[in-house]
RNA sequence: GGAGAGGUGGCUGAGUGGCCGAAGGCGCUGCACUCGAAAUGCAGUAAGGGAGCAAUCCCUUCGUGGGUUCGAAUCCCACCCUCUCCGCCA
């Protein structure tokens, strides 16, 4: 949730930071309205609530019927009042969940993709004496991924992981976990259902990402999208002491996507489906110290894609192809050679206190001071896209496909397919 | 899914219609005592919001949402959560 004090009081800066968020600059006058219009109210209710207080209490002294006369049209009024504040209350929420978090001021200017910054290239693109096929062709001739079947079990955009890939996934999970436990991380195993009131709260529930999300009614619980989702509220209605931060989570979940948007996109294989396990780094940080934190994460998930030997590109994401929640955002992108071109596998994002104000996580500083925290996310390893870029990145002549050392003992075999 | 018990401040725990934002205890903070500490004594100690330049004042919050009432932690309804037993289940 967007701090309101900033649109009140810095307005002019609230509507420059998001108009590079692609936010209409009116939409921050509309909600003022409708702020002042609410402040209105509650100090007419306040008011009279306090009257209420006073004659109430000479009532319990003595009764006369003139005060209790007067007390039930007060009564009335303030049902009246508290009506209308109700209402306007709601429109406001409304109104102030159409905020996403504005970007740093140095985040890269751009409308789209178009507009991301290359930080770095790291790792030479593979090259091939032979000509590489694709992933999905050497994943089915390894029975290594079968998207066919799954299309009659589940419908478009799922597939089964098979044999020495289904064995990956886990291999990969373990390369994360231990490699991330060492430096601190916690493990986690969260829900992946989650009550809409903390969806809302973590910021993804947001007009564009509802449509994003499974729904059970009967239930009234989200399936989430990532561990981010329910890991980020662990802390909900807590106040860390700055001595525990910052605080560090690894997850492992299943991720569920509608891909409500995406028609037509990415439709071959896994790059893109409903549902998908992922690896994810979660970070609870002082304010004061986010940015180092956020370039820590980042270190971490180059440390992992050292690890499996893959040529990759870290990218600082312009403020116009950014995250509804994030401040800033870097995203991972790995050489993919059958595209001949990087496509996203990871992605590294500071909230800031985006969605720590929204569930309402705050840190005690050693002067006593509090203040909201600042929350982090990202991926460790995403696995869909992660083996693919193993497959096509490590693939021999023969359609074999090679196993990275760090790999190799997890799995149990230096190379599949052999 | 069935039966029962319960959700009160950082913790514990009292409170069954007004004097209750809430006793007592623990914890925490400050002061006193002390060379220092412990013990003891005294004082303070929730969060959110609104008005105000400010000092300050006011409102809300006893799981959540509704209802009864001039007035609700307290009475009524629904829901959520926790615990115990039974059933089912991995």
């Amino acid at each position: 949730m967007i701090d309101v004090q900033f649109l009140r009081e810095k307005t002019e800066d609230a509507k420059k930071a998001l108009a590079r968020k692609r936010i209409d600059p009116k939409a921050v006058d509309k909600f003022l309205r409708v702020d002042q219009n609410w402040r209105t109210k509650r100090a007419a209710l306040d008011a009279l609530q306090a009257e209420q207080k006073t004659v109430s209490k000479t009532l319990a002294g003595a009764r006369t019927e003139e005060m209790l006369s007067k007390a039930q049209i007060l009564k009335d009024r303030i049902t009246e009042v508290a009506e209308s504040l109700a209402d306007v209350e709601k429109k406001r929420a409304t109104l102030l969940e159409e905020f996403p978090n504005p970007p740093f001021s140095d985040v890269p200017e751009g409308p789209d993709a178009s507009g991301n910054r290359v930080l770095r290239e790291v790792g030479k693109k593979t090259e091939f004496d032979f000509e590489p096929k694709d992933y999905l062709t050497l994943a089915e001739s390894l029975n290594l991924i079968d998207i066919k079947r799954a299309a009659r079990v589940a419908g478009s955009r799922f597939g089964y992981l098979m044999g020495d890939a289904a064995l990956l996934e886990f291999a990969l999970v373990r390369l994360a976990m231990d490699t991330l436990t060492e430096h601190g991380f916690i493990p986690v195993v969260p829900p992946v259902m989650i009550r809409p009131e903390v969806y809302t709260g973590m910021g993804r529930l947001a007009a564009d990402q509802k449509e994003e999300r499974y729904y059970f009614p009967k239930d009234d619980l989200y399936l989430v999208g990532s561990a981010e989702h329910t890991i980020g509220p662990i802390h909900m209605d807590e106040t860390l002491d700055e001595s525990a931060i910052p605080r560090r989570y690894v997850g492992f979940s299943t991720c569920f996507r509608r891909e409500a948007g995406s028609y037509g996109k990415d439709t071959k294989g896994i790059l893109r489906v409903h549902q998908f396990d992922k690896v994810e780094m979660f970070a609870f940080a002082d304010p004061a110290l986010s940015e180092k934190e956020h370039r820590f994460l980042v270190d971490r998930q180059e440390e992992l894609m050292q690890k499996l030997e893959l040529p990759y590109r870290v990218v600082e994401v312009c403020a116009g192809d950014m995250g509804w929640t994030d401040a800033r955002q870097f995203d991972i992108e790995t050489w993919i050679p059958s595209e001949r071109s990087y496509r996203e596998t990871q992605s590294c994002s500071n909230t800031t206190d985006f969605q720590a104000r929204g569930i309402n996580v705050k840190v005690k500083r050693k002067d006593g001071e509090k203040t909201y925290a600042h929350m982090l996310n990202a991926t460790a390893f995403a696995i869909g896209r992660t083996l693919i870029a193993l497959i096509e990145n490590h693939q021999t002549k023969k359609g074999t496909v090679k196993v990275p050392k760090a790999l190799q003992e997890y799995l149990g075999k230096k190379e599949i397919g052999s």
